[in-house]
DNA sequence: GAGTATAACTTGCAAAATGCAAGTGATTTT
DNA sequence: AAAATCACTTGCATTTTGCAAGTTATACTC
């Protein structure tokens, strides 16, 4: 029994998982970003090292939010892909964006502020289904195998 | 110029405040376990160090999340107040409740299974609101002093 | 009003997480 | 066969987090 969790709350132990640096910019590049493989990861905007990148990829696997795959014709490269579970954190990181959007400008005036924002501040759940189909109809139209 | 921001993705920068153990545990403490002044944090089921506090609290008011007030007859007790910019983190925080409550349980058992989870499962919008709601209604009918 | 208790911290040090640069071994490409 | 690529690991520096003990100002108690 290692002690993960800090009590019985569902927000602290979400965040348990969760709050840190990286879990959540890496399943958003999953999402968002189109990241499938370790060097997709390492080429980001974000700049993660290899070796965090390489423990955070196994916590997720662990905690169950993805899965590794490979191509049936490549035994090199690993595909990173979002389970169901990791899938449903869309919401979250829907409201993530939406709060920055809104209040989190003045602090980084670089904060991107494209055709995408427009949906997201009119109708955030259907920005949020609109990421998940499309990931879904991503995965729906590859063939990989499961490892 | 503090290097904070890792990039100019929202979603980055929204994580760049507030992804780490503490941020977003400690305003869920004020949003809805009527958290106000230092010693009621350090009180808290998750057993927050009091330097840890001390530099998160810190970190919070100068992001403008909080700000500090105090009771009109009293100079020793400080009071930590969430700002509209800290309410509009109630969303995020109800989505993580919300992930937990679907996803969490089976590796964390403990998590509280109570009577509010059939309002976050039903409506997680009214729930929302409602906390909003419950945290104004309690300032108004507080008297304090800014500082 | 003197002594005790309380609130809000700070300080010093240990441990853990994060970050950087370089290296390794198994494929795959040329 | 040699060179390049991918997915890592390793060693070490830096930063963040955590624990326990102290400090100062205010407030309460007798």
């Amino acid at each position: 029994m290692d002690r993960k969790f800090r009590c019985d709350c569902p927000i602290t132990s979400a965040l348990d998982m969760l709050g840190d640096k990286w879990m959540l910019v890496i399943i958003k590049q999953m999402l968002m970003e189109d990241k499938l493989t370790f060097k997709d990861f390492t080429e980001s905007d974000e700049a993660i090292a290899t070796n965090i990148l390489s423990a955070k990829l196994k916590l997720l696997e662990e905690i169950g939010l993805l899965t590794k795959a490979k191509l049936p014709n490549n035994k090199k490269t690993n595909l990173y892909l979002l389970t169901e579970k990791g899938l449903s954190l869309t919401p979250i990181i829907v409201e993530l964006a939406k709060w920055s959007d809104s209040y989190l400008r003045d602090l980084n005036p670089s904060i991107r502020n494209g055709e995408g924002m427009v949906l997201l501040r009119n109708d955030k759940a259907a920005f949020a289904d609109a990421l998940e189909s499309a990931y879904r109809e991503k995965l729906a139209g590859m063939v990989f195998v499961k490892s």
